[in-house]
DNA sequence: ATAATATATGCAAACAGAAGGATATATAAA
DNA sequence: TTTATATATCCTTCTGTTTGCATATATTAT
């Protein structure tokens, strides 16, 4: 991943976002589209530029694709995301939020592993 | 400073140089145009759209408009500029070759003294 | 007032990115 | 094969950004 391309990633505020999720594990598109509010073409197309910049990568897994960030994380990605964590954000409210509604979601599935890919129920907290 | 307003401001190749240089202290127009080897409309413009975002904020000193970054610094820029100092960007030579041009275009005007706006001759080496 | 230097802006053309709506593809199950 | 679910892509429209070129403004010195 080049700078360049994490910088015109993380210049949009929903992609900021996914990013932000997804550096704390894989997550497949029904669940961003649910935890974003978005429709699904919208996520969709926003997962493709990202993968074009190389910033997520993609595995199908069954009918789900499975997206995820490279790793070890970028640096300046690390950087970002512990920025999002602190309350130093100025708007930073609404990606601590998501994280929330990650893990609620997350969890629904781990209570109830068949309808979620592998990849993505293990990361769950509690799993 | 905003989050977002940094993304887009270090999303493009020149700008992003224009950061790595005002980080080591300030700098006028003309100096940014000769290290960076580009027209003055052009950075002119790319300094206005930096200023519009809130990343660079300027000042006149007499002939000369001084360019700088708000202080503190912000985290991520913090982080940005470690990486690119670091020997790990993919891209990291131009960069340093830039603060290397910096500091001779600096002694040369500390060195005679005259020509310069007093805020960047101050943050040139030796002084 | 004029000239010289440093910097900013206006305009038009080119381009990238975002958004909506419709549709296409892929996988799995029946 | 058909159906259902998940995901990707196409097309068009809209907005924002970049660039080149020309011109305007501001400051200082003469």
């Amino acid at each position: 991943m080049e700078l360049i391309s994490l910088h015109k990633c993380l210049c949009d505020r929903q992609r900021l976002r996914i990013v932000n999720l997804l550096s704390e594990g894989p997550l497949c598109v029904c669940h961003l589209q649910e935890i974003l509010g978005e429709n699904q073409a919208k996520i969709s197309k926003q997962l493709q530029y990202m993968k074009k910049l190389g910033v997520v990568f993609a595995r199908r897994e069954g009918v789900w694709m499975v997206y995820s960030l490279p790793v070890p994380m970028h640096p300046v990605l690390l950087a970002n995301v512990a920025y999002l964590r602190s309350n130093e954000a100025d708007d930073f409210a609404c990606f601590a939020e998501d994280l929330q509604t990650r893990s609620s979601i997350l969890q629904r599935y781990a209570d109830n592993i068949v309808e979620c890919p592998q990849a993505v129920y293990q990361s769950a907290p509690g799993c």
